[in-house]
DNA sequence: AAGCTAACCTATTCACTGT
DNA sequence: ACAGTGAATAGGTTAGCTT
């Protein structure tokens, strides 16, 4: 089933950083950490890197994985929203209400966005070797350039959807009604690279 | 070959910043 | 206030290792 949902990656994609290799040790910190807060803030999780001598944004993506898969607070469903305070006896309870503080947000000045727009349209699936260069030469760590291109792939698809709505409506409205108008495809493109990968960089 | 899981994706939402 | 956009999340896919 959707088969090819990912197919664009497969062409554009350079490379995937090498899978990390967690110790036993490592792992058992994480898990540790994990079961008390499965949403530590960004402060946890630098000091979490710090303690096992990891990347921040690796123990990012352990969390999201560990989330997904092991539907975390198995525990009681009580509570599953707003609990209060309570911080269970024994077995902490998952804090869902404070959060904790959140990355400060990043932000780019006109040259830096320039370098990431020009790569943007030139690839919009760097694989890691590009988008470590790319932080390298704008001086922001290689996890920033990441969320920020999936952020622009997102908003750019997004933008993209709304047109077509967009223009199936106004169709429809300069259109005799119950028309016979052909189906026939639209090649509108609900993804980057309906094979052409973006190759004239039109909008951006 | 199958299972596990890191890496990565889209879609959506939260939340900060500048207007 | 609102738009723009970086950060976080859920949920799904891909692919490297281990068994």
């Amino acid at each position: 089933m959707a088969e090819d949902t990912y197919s664009h990656k497969r062409v554009t994609t350079n490379h995937r950083r090498c899978r990390t290799k967690f110790t036993e040790e490592q792992l058992k910190i994480l898990i540790d950490t994990f079961n008390q807060k499965p949403y530590p803030g960004y402060a946890t999780k630098q000091k979490l890197a710090l303690e096992i001598n990891t990347e921040e944004s690796r123990i990012q993506i352990w969390f999201q994985n560990r989330r997904a898969r092991h539907g975390f607070q198995k525990r009681p469903e009580a509570e599953t929203l707003e609990s209060s305070q309570s911080q269970g006896q024994g077995q902490p309870g998952v804090q869902f209400q404070s959060r904790e503080a959140r990355r400060c947000r990043t932000t780019y000045s006109a040259s830096q966005l320039h370098t990431l727009i020009k790569a943007f349209m030139k690839n919009p699936y760097p694989g890691i070797d590009s988008r470590e260069e790319l932080a390298k030469e704008i001086g922001v760590p290689e996890s920033r350039v990441q969320i920020w291109f999936q952020n622009r792939r997102s908003r750019l698809l997004l933008q993209r959807k709304r047109e077509a709505v967009a223009s199936l409506e106004q169709e429809e409205q300069g259109k005799i009604p119950e028309g016979l108008q052909g189906t026939e495809d639209t090649q509108n493109g609900t993804n980057f690279t309906s094979d052409s990968h973006l190759s004239g960089a039109r909008m951006w």
